[in-house]
DNA sequence: CTGAAAGCGCTTACAG
DNA sequence: CTGAAAGCGCTTACAG
């Protein structure tokens, strides 16, 4: 591996003068010319870490995400990388398995590595060492949801609004037995409760509550949360499941019980953007735009992590969901 | 940010004790306690480039993958990343775009981040990157194919017998009419229509060139290979789609045709765990248990970065496939 | 077991 | 524009 050593040996020139010319700085053409052609011959490439070590910087950015079992996560890394690469800064991921037993040493793990920021779909547990981490001045991206106490730039849909647009279709329809199924102990999910609630006021639509179900965020909960509205006296004529995997669940239920979408029940997803696609009907859907959230988050990170750029408060940028429509929403007005 | 300089200052001991300490050498119990004690005090935390550049190890292996678009590589990357962290090691990860114009740098980046490994899905735009960096002595490991003349280990399955499993299948139920969809440029699905003929062979059902048809590795490529099989004047009675995107794009195509799965035409797929068990009826499925491979490719590479371990010649680990039953193949036997 | 000293490969003021 | 020198924070023989 080749050093400024050899390149000063083959040129004649000084560290300083070598050092300048790979960081862009003023250098004859003449001697620009023969370090260059020095650095192709020897396959000189500059040593990252002596640099890190010189600048204290890393262009590298650390990716915390609670797991990666969800193409929420993919699409997210997805965009990231694609962000920061075209920027020369690398990326490391690491997930705190947010599942598990025990404490989890993901964020002084990246600290350890020494990354230049955090961009981060916060889980609770990463939250105290997310604090810490932004305190002592490391740049934090929160994406999802401003992780809470944490001075971090925050990147975000606005649940309420993507909420309201399920509703509205369902409306549009005629629906007025709407169910829904969220989670009350996740904020962004309670968002969307909010958001359904305010807009079926906005209709003149009654809450009924034992309409609103509760799931734990997976197949199964959603899958028995469908279960439990399908023994409700009067059943909804449609459902909206505010998270995908919930959502999957529920298309589950519905079969087992030998019902038909949208015929025996109308559907609106959240998220699932590839499987709306593949299924017969294809599904109504609120989509989150990950793609858009990951590109927002890196834009951020790369300005905290520009020198020349002025330094301002932490900042949420609110982006808005776009619904798709399926073809699993059945029209039950009235024929007038 | 506190040194070795902190330390001794606290400590009176001096930079080689310390660091003696902080590498598990032998360090009298009294200094021990007093420099542990410092270090807690001051929150101090060894400077990672400082020690990269002195052992010219990173403790960071490069994961390399095609792109970001599949939960083929999301299980890749969740199966390495848990057991490099494990064992502290870190995950750099780059996308080389393949389907991008131009040339990648990613083989590039990643050796300028200096890497002590690459585990890849090879692309074959990263190959002459993967053979140099391999030349030189860096370890690399292939996850699904064995990236031509790169000097690597490699874990792929037994792609001939994955198929011939979903073949068996098949046939068990009564059926001889059954149609393949592949694609005869990559050499894993390559691999898998020899399976297949193969398996005709075995069970002396005649291989019909009509019922092997080729798509590109993509959602529509899979939809108008399967329209082009329904317009054949004898149908097959069973499909076996060798790639899970046009799996999904067959099944869209017999949605759209109005068939019926499995009572118009019987489906096998192939490393679509998640989609097979959210369908009704459930699809039967060959399954490839990305975890495994990944697991067993960072057990690789974790070899490979072991100073202690002998050297050894590239291996390939072969992994095997496991069939998964479902509701997609109907039962064509004649009763007797 | 401990310490003094050299050095890993860069960058950065500071002179010229 | 160029160069000599110091130093980033560690690790590693080498003595003792």
């Amino acid at each position: 591996m080749a050093t400024y050593h050899d390149l000063r040996r083959e040129t004649g020139l000084s560290l300083a003068t070598i050092s300048k010319y790979f960081n862009g700085g003023n250098v004859l053409e003449e001697n620009a010319r023969s370090i260059e052609e020095a650095a192709k011959r020897l396959e000189f490439r500059p040593n990252t870490f002596a640099r890190n070590l010189r600048t204290r910087r890393t262009r590298t950015v650390g990716v915390l995400l609670p797991d990666l079992t969800s193409d929420f996560y993919l699409s997210i890394l997805s965009g990231i990388e694609r962000r920061l690469r075209d920027n020369g800064v690398s990326m490391l991921i690491c997930v705190d398995h947010h599942e598990d037993e025990g404490v989890d040493d993901a964020v002084e793990f990246l600290a350890s590595r020494m990354v230049d920021g955090v961009i981060t779909v916060p889980s609770t547990r990463a939250l105290p060492g997310l604090r810490t981490l932004a305190a002592q001045g490391t740049p934090v991206v929160a994406i999802d949801w401003p992780a809470d106490g944490v001075e971090a730039d925050a990147v975000v849909i606005d649940n309420e609004e993507a909420a309201a647009m399920a509703i509205q279709r369902l409306a549009d329809r005629g629906h007025r037995r709407i169910a829904f199924i969220g989670n009350d102990r996740v904020p962004t999910i309670r968002a969307r409760e909010r958001g359904v609630r305010n807009q079926l006021a906005a209709r003149r639509i009654p809450v009924r509550e034992e309409y609103i179900a509760r799931s734990p965020m997976s197949v199964e909960g959603g899958r028995l949360a469908m279960q439990r509205l399908l023994l409700l006296e009067e059943r909804p004529t449609a459902v909206f499941c505010s998270m995908n995997l919930v959502g999957v669940g529920a298309l589950t239920a519905l079969a087992e019980s030998g019902l038909r979408v949208p015929d025996d029940m109308s559907f609106v997803g959240f998220d699932m953007p590839l499987l709306a696609r593949m299924t017969d009907p294809p599904l109504d859907m609120v989509n989150q735009r990950v793609g858009d959230l990951a590109r927002a988050s890196a834009d951020l990170m790369l300005r905290r992590l520009d020198p020349e750029a002025p330094a301002v408060p932490p900042q949420t940028v609110v982006l808005h969901a776009e619904f798709l429509h399926g073809g699993s929403v059945a029209d039950i007005r009235r024929q007038s």
